[in-house]
RNA sequence: CGGGGCAUAGCGCAGUUUGGUAGCGCACCUGGUUUGGGACCAGGGGGUCGGGGGUUCGAAUCCCUCUGCCCCGACCA
């Protein structure tokens, strides 16, 4: 391809709106154009790219057995009232009424498709397993669009569908695509970690997500850098073989005026917050109920709210409490503790059982307690893993200090389970001729999220830096001196010499002065770049490693040889 | 949905406080000079100042209202 016949709309300014540096880049090398919140134009490169990733998740999928097919974006509403989803997912999914005034939606996922095709044609046990996927538009209406394509509204996704027969099929199904995607984030060029994640309203019993690892990622996730243990932090666990040993002291309550904080509290009274409980006031939202609850966790750390959420079996947690409803509760904010706290459920997080005189609120003012140990002094309705796991604490299968990292999250593997077959009567006959639901996998990759995601990870002050594999082409070949007809016609004879070689190269035929041209190409970030310059007078060219911007010289005998090389390696 | 902010040429912005009929840089077009790191000179095109309503002799500017967008938070199969 000549560049002078694509549309690459290069910007030396950065466009006002774009936040993250792999926006401001896609907007600045011509490959998005945004066309209303969340909804963005790929142009020409950017959607050279997107191509590029699809064909190497089609090639593993294939490689693993799965069918591609193709599913309607726009889906009737009787398959999610069926799923009963119509009505649970609210305003993020896009729904719209046809001139029979019908009800449909835009599909944001399309399990319920999925699961209707499958009933309809699979209904033995000797068509299992099966694997469906396809690659298509997805629509969300995120309540806050961000971020560029990373959180859009309308976005490329590969989604896949498991049909097994019971669980251990589904294991099966589970690992291979597992593997299938390490594959793709691999061959991606990207730096990414599969890390175990929380399940979500959907249910299911296993997940993982497959994060790319980037500091402006959404999620927060802990790694062991000894074992493969990786978790979001939704999840993570940590060791919890600690227990100390000292003996129980006399509680004891003792006046602790104005001091409501635990760095307040342990600086009066001269403890370590280690050795304090925080309390963590929460609404829990319940189907047919709401209720206040306190948390309480050691007094150095942080409450995760899905864990909290996921311990009460709640729908959802928040802290928009009134405070009318504190007092009648008997509550006394900045003195709150686990003893003599009869009026509201308390969760306490299970650290707490293994820790000896504690500090914590006496629930009346100005009062704590000193010396607190779990059951001697309180009991409580639930225990659980409710805390935040962060960096430094012990990893729980190996017991080395776990790392942290931000991440985006640009695929998943989930177990559904029987979830929509049981719902939706997708069902098949065993060898004893009994029907059984079929059991369900779901996978996803975000194609466009995954081209920003590496962008995000792979740039540097002059623009983007492609890996070979996912590049928009992976050589552009630069005449210096647009003028100059010796080096243009060289340019254009080493451009057809490597085209017949196979290798997806550009010839940057524009009327621009060299700078332009070399900055251009460095923006946009082609692996190599070829410039035909004065010293085609001596034979030669030179090549340039867009990654370490590492030049050398070559004779033009050599070159396409010695770029053939170059690609296999970097 | 709560809080904050913005909307003036394709992009980035000034002008709004104090009302007088719109400007700068980049980009674009023409001609010329340049040509190995985002050139220079000269000329030129492009705006119902987000929409609607109001105040006024007169509104980009003041008031009301709607819409769109950005940031923070909440939310996120």
């Amino acid at each position: 391809m000549q560049s002078s016949k694509l549309i690459i709309p290069t910007l030396k300014e950065t466009p006002a709106d774009a936040e993250i540096i792999s926006h401001q880049l896609l907007l600045r090398a011509g490959f998005i154009k945004k066309q209303a919140q969340g909804i963005y134009t790929y142009l020409p490169l950017g959607w050279k790219v997107m191509k590029k990733i699809s064909d190497i998740v089609r090639i593993e999928m294939n490689k693993r057995d799965a069918q591609e097919i193709m599913m309607p974006i726009i889906q009737p509403a009787e398959l999610w009232q069926e799923s009963g989803r119509w009505h649970v997912y609210g305003k993020e999914l896009m729904r719209l009424t046809d001139r029979h005034e019908n009800d449909f939606c835009l599909g944001p996922t399309h399990e319920e498709v999925v699961t209707d095709v499958i009933r309809s044609f699979v209904n033995s046990y000797k068509q299992l397993p099966v694997n469906l996927y396809q690659i298509q538009n997805k629509y969300r209406d995120e309540r806050r669009p961000r971020f560029g394509l990373i959180r859009s509204r309308e976005f490329l996704m590969k989604d896949g569908y498991s049909f097994d027969r019971d669980e251990a099929g589904l294991d099966k199904s589970y690992q291979a695509m597992y593997e299938a995607y390490s594959a793709i984030f691999t061959r991606c060029g990207l730096s990414y970690r599969a890390v175990e994640a929380d399940s979500g309203a959907i249910g299911g019993s296993n997940t993982h997500e497959f994060m790319v690892l980037a500091d402006s990622g959404e999620a927060a996730i802990v790694f062991c850098e000894h074992c493969d243990y990786s978790a979001n932090i939704e999840k993570a666990k940590m060791d919890l073989s600690y227990q100390d040993h000292e003996p129980m002291d006399v509680l004891e309550k003792v006046l602790t005026p104005n001091q409501k904080t635990i760095v307040d509290v342990s600086t009066y009274l001269q403890r370590d917050p280690k050795k304090s409980i925080k309390a963590l006031l929460y609404k829990a939202r319940y189907e047919d109920r709401q209720e206040i609850i306190v948390a309480f966790v050691r007094g150095d750390r942080e409450g995760n709210e899905i864990k909290i959420q996921n311990s009460l079996g709640a729908l959802s947690i928040d802290m928009d409490i009134d405070e009318q409803e504190i007092l009648d509760l008997g509550i006394h904010r900045g003195y709150i503790g686990p003893i003599k706290l009869a009026k509201v459920k308390i969760v306490l997080d299970e650290e707490i059982m293994r820790l000896r005189n504690l500090v914590c609120g006496a629930n009346e003012d100005d009062h704590h307690y000193i010396n607190v140990n779990y059951d001697r002094d309180f009991q409580c309705d639930l225990i659980a893993d409710i805390k935040e796991v962060r960096e430094g604490d012990l990893c729980p299968i190996c017991r080395s200090p776990l790392s942290s990292a931000r991440g985006t999250e640009v695929g998943q593997v989930f177990k559904l389970g029987t979830k929509y077959s049981q719902s939706m009567h997708a069902t098949f006959l065993d060898e004893n001729g009994k029907a059984q639901p079929l059991v369900m996998g779901c996978y996803g990759i975000g194609i466009s999220r995954t081209m920003q995601a590496c962008v995000e990870q792979n740039h540097d002050e002059r623009g983007m830096i492609w890996p070979v594999s996912i590049a928009p082409f992976e050589v552009v070949i630069l005449p210096a001196v647009h003028k100059n007809i010796e080096q243009m016609n060289m340019a254009r004879d080493l451009y057809h010499e490597m085209q017949e070689m196979g290798i997806d190269i550009l010839l940057d035929d524009t009327p621009e002065r060299t700078g332009v041209k070399f900055a251009n190409s460095e923006l946009i970030g082609y692996p190599i770049r070829i410039t035909v310059g004065k010293l085609i007078e001596q034979g030669k060219v030179e090549i340039t490693i867009r990654k370490s911007m590492e030049t050398t010289e070559v004779s033009i005998a050599e070159v396409s040889e010695k770029v053939k090389e170059l690609l296999g390696t970097i």
